[in-house]
DNA sequence: AATGAATGAGAATTCATTCAT
DNA sequence: TATGAATGAATTCTCATTCAT
C-alpha cells in the first residue's frame, strides 16, 4: 500500500503551523513552502494566493473546531460530562492551531466578505449547539431554568478560552495537561 | 486663550484609530499621519518607528483599562454594582479602542521583551484587583465562600470580552449603549 | 554552447562601475541593476544590502590587486622591469576599476571592523611584497644598501597613484596608454 | 575689546571638523549646527544648501593648504629645509583638516563644474610652486640637472601623503608628532 | 537674526507572484 | 507537475530645507 501523499493538505497543514505561529504578515510563503518540504512556486499550483490559503486553512480549522464541538454538545451525557469534554476538546484544539486564536485579524484584506459571512454563520451554528446543550440540560433539570441561555453560552466560550490562555501562561504546560476542573466547577455553579 | 495642540497625543489617538480600523501591517503610517493631519515625517519627530509608535500607543490604553479597572474594583461599593460598572466601564473603552483589543500581535518583532513583560505584569495587577474584589464580596457575605477566585476572574474577563463581542456584532449598537445587566445577572449566579 | 551567466559577477561588475561613477552614496541600487540588467530584488537575491555589496565588490577589486602586485614584486626579473611591470599593471587595474581609488570611503559604517582589518592586513601584504623586491634589489646590488625599505615602499606606491592620477587628468587618454617610463625613472634615482 | 564672533567662520570651522570626520553624506547639517553651537535654521542665513557650505569650506581649505605650500616652496632656504617644512606644515594641516583628504569624492553633485576646475586650477598653482621650488633647487645645485620636474613634484606630493598615512595609522600618533626625517631622506636621494 | 517643528521627496528593502525550464 | 530565479509594487524611514514665530 503505497502512501498517497495529498500535498493540499501538507501545505494546508504547514500554513497552520507557521501562520499560527508568527501570524498572517510575518509568515512568508516560502517558510510555509519549506514547512511542507515543497518549493514556494509549488503553493501557487493548489492555492490562487497566500490569502487563498490562509482562508482555506482557517475554513478548514473552523470546520473542526465547530463539528467537534457540535458533537460534545449535542450528545447523550450530563451537562457536567459536556462540559468537561468541551474544555478537553479545546485543550487539545489549542494543542494543534496553537496561536490560531490568535491570528484571527480584522482586516479586511485577509476575510472576504462572504468569509466573514460564514465565519459568523459557523459561529452561530456553535453558539446553537451550546445553547442546545444548556436546554437539554434544563429539560434534564440539570441546569436552573431562569438561566439566560444566550449569555450562558457566550460566558462558557469566553471564559474558557480566557482560562486556558492564563492557566497555559503561569504553568508551562501543554495545553492537553490543564486541569479543566476548576473551570467546569465554576461554570457550573453558574448554571446550577 | 490658544489652544495647545500636543501633537503627541494627536497622533497617538489616530494611531489608536488607525490601528484598531486596519491591524498593525495594513496601518500604513501615512494613514496615520493624514487622520492625525499631519505629514508623515511629523511621526518620525516623536516616534522612532512604527513599532514604537504601536507600542506607545498599546502601553498607553493598557494603562488606561487597567487603572479604571483597578478603582472600580477596590472600591466601597457592593458586588453588583461592582460588575456593573466594571461592564460599563469596558464598553466606554471598547468605543474609544474600537478594535484594539484584536490587534495584540503574538509577533515577537512588535512586542519587545520588556513590553511583552510589562502587558503580564499589568494583567497580573488588573488580576489582584478583581481577586480582591472577590474577596471583598466574601467579607460582605455577597459571594460564596468556596469560589475559586482565580478562576472566577478568568471567567468575569473572559466572559465580558465575548459578551460585548456578540452584543455589538448582532445588534448594530454603540458598546455603551449595549445593557450589561443579563451578563451581570449570570456572573452573579456563579458567585452567590 | 550555452553562454553560462554568472548572475552574482555581473553586479559586481556593474557595481564596480557605478560605484567608481558615482561613490557609495550617489549610486542606486536601482543604477546598479539596470547596468547588471537585471531588476532591482535581484540584486537582494544576491547580496544582502548595498553595503554587503559594497564590500564584497570592494574585497574582490582589493585582493586582484594585492595578487597582480605580489606576483609582480616576487618574481626573477630586474628591479627596473619590475617597477615598470608595476605601473603598467596599476593602469590596467585603474582601467577596469576606474575611480575605485577615490571610493575608499571613512565611513565606518561602510566598513566592519573585520573588513576594514582585511584590508589593513592586505596593505601589509602588499607592502611586504615590495620591500622584499627591494631587497632582492639590493641582493642584486640594484639598490643601495642605506635605503629605507619602509619610506621606499611609501614612496613607490604613493607616487605611482599620484603619477597616474595627474597624467590621465591632463592628457585625456587611457590609463594603459599612459607611459610609466617617467615614473620608473625618477623612482630608480632614489634607489640606485 | 568685545570678541566679535565670526557666525560664517564658526559654521565653516564646525563643517570641516564634522565633513572630515563623517564624510560628506554621513554629516548631517544638525551635527554641523550643533557642533557650531547653534540652531539648524540658522545655517541656511549664510549658507544656501549643504553642498554650499560643502563647497565653501572645501574651497577654504584648499586655499589655506596652497598658500602655505607656496609661501614654502619659493623661499629662500635650502631644498633639505624647504621639504622639511613641507612636510611639517603637511602634518599640521592634517592635524586640522583630519580626514579632509578623504572625502574629496568624485560625485558631480558635491563640486559644481567650476569648482572642479577652480580646485585643479589651485592644484596646477601649488605644482607650479614645487616646480619652481625645484629650479632653484637645480639653479642653486642641489638638485641634479636632469630631474624630470613634472615627476618630481608628483612624487613628493604622492610619496607625502602615503607616508603621513601609513605612518600615522601604525604608530598612534599625532600628525605633529610624525618625524618627516625619513621621508626627506628619500626624496632627496632621488633629486640629488 | 535665530529658531526648530513640519515637510515630503527620495532610497533601501521585502516578498508575493510569475514563468521559463 | 515542480521548481526557484527574477520581478517590481509597495512601504518604512531619513534628512535637507522651509517658514511661522
Amino acid at each position: 500500500m503505497t502512501v498517497i501523499k495529498d500535498r493540499r493538505m501538507d501545505i494546508l497543514q504547514a500554513a497552520l503551523h507557521i501562520f499560527s505561529k508568527k501570524g498572517y504578515h510575518n509568515a512568508k510563503i516560502e517558510d510555509i513552502a519549506m514547512e511542507a518540504g515543497i518549493a514556494k512556486g509549488t503553493i501557487y499550483q493548489y492555492f490562487s494566493s497566500k490569502q487563498d490559503l490562509f482562508q482555506q486553512m482557517f475554513r478548514h480549522g473552523v470546520e473542526r473546531y465547530g463539528q467537534s464541538l457540535q458533537e460534545i454538545a449535542t450528545n447523550e451525557s450530563h451537562i457536567r460530562d459536556k462540559l468537561l469534554a468541551l474544555a478537553q476538546s479545546h485543550g487539545k484544539f489549542l494543542e494543534e492551531h496553537i496561536g490560531m486564536s490568535e491570528i484571527m485579524p480584522k482586516e479586511s484584506k485577509l476575510m472576504s466578505k462572504e468569509m466573514r459571512c460564514w465565519v459568523l454563520e459557523q459561529r452561530d451554528h456553535a453558539f446553537s449547539s451550546l445553547e442546545e446543550m444548556i436546554e437539554q440540560g434544563i429539560a434534564l433539570g440539570e441546569v436552573r431554568e431562569d438561566t439566560d441561555k444566550g449569555v450562558a453560552v457566550l460566558a462558557i466560550i469566553g471564559s474558557l478560552f480566557a482560562y486556558y490562555e492564563k492557566e497555559s501562561r503561569n504553568k508551562e504546560m501543554k495545553f492537553e495537561e490543564i486541569s479543566p476542573m476548576p473551570w467546569v466547577d465554576f461554570i457550573l455553579r453558574a448554571l446550577q
